[in-house]
DNA sequence: TATGTTGTCGCAAACCTTTGCAATAACTGG
DNA sequence: CCAGTTATTGCAAAGGTTTGCGACAACATA
C-alpha cells in the first residue's frame, strides 16, 4: 500500500469522505516536489477538473494538514503545502529576504518542547514548526551592504524603497 | 525621557516622520495594557481623530514593529500588538483552543538560536517568537472529553461540528 | 518665513483566506 | 440496488491585511 493510499484510508477511517476533489488535490501535492503554493495547486487541479473551486482547495488542504497528510508552510504570508514524508519529517527555516525554505530536523526542537511541557504544562504544536530569519546567503549580502550595521534591527531595509 | 519619547526620537533619527497619526497610535498602544487587536486600536484612535484610516493603522503598526517599538502577536489569525517593554521582553505561547497568550521568557530560546546559527548560519528572527499549542486548562478539558485519545492528532475536534 | 523634497495619508481596490448556504454526492443500512 | 443521512461542494460574499496612487504635510534649508 502506497503512502497515498494509506492517507486516503486514514481519512476514511476518521469518517471523512473520499471525493474526486480530494483525490485530485492529494495527487497533485504528491506529484510536485517540495512545497507548493495554493494557487499553483489550484491551477494544476483545474487542468484536470475545471470546476474545482479555490475554496475547496483551501478546505481540502486544511483537512489534509489536520490529519497529518500534508505539512503547511507559511512563506511570506502565503500558504504552501507539501506531502508529509513519514520518517523524514522536518521543520522549516524560512528566509525573510529570499523566501527560500530550509529544512530543519525535528531533533532541534525536542528539548524545547520538553521544557515548555515541564515548566508550563503547555503542549506546543510542533508537528510542524516554521521559524523565520535570514539565511547564510542573505546575511552575507546584508553584511556587504551595511557598513554601520549595529545588528539591532530597525533600519529601513533599503534607503531607496522607503515604502515601509 | 520616557520610553515613548525615546521611541519617537528613534523613529525620527531613522528618517521617519513624526505625524499626529503615529503619535496617536503609539499613545493608544502604550495606554492599553497587554496586546490589542488592530480593530480596537483603530476604534480608539478614531475616537480622537475620526479620519484616521485603517490602512494607516496597519502601516503604522508594521513600522513600529520593524523599528522594535511594538511586538506583534498573531492570535487566531488576527494581528495584535503590544508595547515592547525594554528589559522585560518576552515571547508568546498562544493557545489554539482558548486563544489566550502566555508570556515566555527569552531565556528559553537562546540555546535554540545559538544552535541554528552555529549549525546552519541561519539567524532566526527571535526578537519575538510565537509558538502555538494548548495550554494547561484546555489540555485538561480535552483529556476529559476524549476517552480514546491516542494523542496523534487528526480526529475532528468535535464530532458534532463537522465543519473542519 | 518661504520653498523644495519626499515621506505619509486617505481612499479605493486588490490580495489571500475563510465562511454561510443551498444543492449535491458519498456513504450507510435495509 | 434503493432510500436516507449528512459530509462536501460550488458559489458568492465577507474578513482581515496589503498596496497603488495622487494629494498632502513634515522636515530641511535658506
Amino acid at each position: 500500500m502506497t503512502s497515498q493510499e494509506q492517507s486516503l484510508q486514514q481519512l476514511q477511517s476518521l469518517g471523512y469522505r473520499l471525493t474526486p476533489q480530494r483525490l485530485l488535490v492529494l495527487a497533485i501535492v504528491a506529484g510536485g516536489d517540495g512545497h507548493m503554493g495554493v494557487d499553483e495547486i489550484h491551477r494544476q487541479a483545474r487542468a484536470a477538473y475545471p470546476y474545482l473551486d479555490l475554496a475547496t482547495v483551501y478546505r481540502t488542504l486544511r483537512l489534509f494538514k489536520q490529519v497529518g497528510v500534508v505539512t503547511e508552510v507559511d512563506i511570506d504570508n502565503r500558504l504552501h503545502y507539501e506531502l508529509t514524508a513519514p520518517g523524514e519529517k522536518h521543520h522549516h527555516m524560512v528566509c525573510r529576504a529570499c523566501h527560500r525554505a530550509l529544512n530543519l530536523s525535528p531533533h532541534y526542537l525536542e528539548d524545547f518542547r520538553d521544557t515548555l511541557l515541564r515548566e508550563f504544562d503547555f503542549e506546543p504544536d510542533i508537528a510542524h514548526f516554521t521559524v523565520s530569519g535570514h539565511c547564510r546567503g542573505c546575511r552575507e549580502m546584508a553584511a556587504v551592504n551595511d557598513q554601520d550595521n549595529d545588528s539591532t534591527a530597525g533600519e529601513p531595509a533599503d534607503a531607496a524603497k522607503r515604502d515601509y
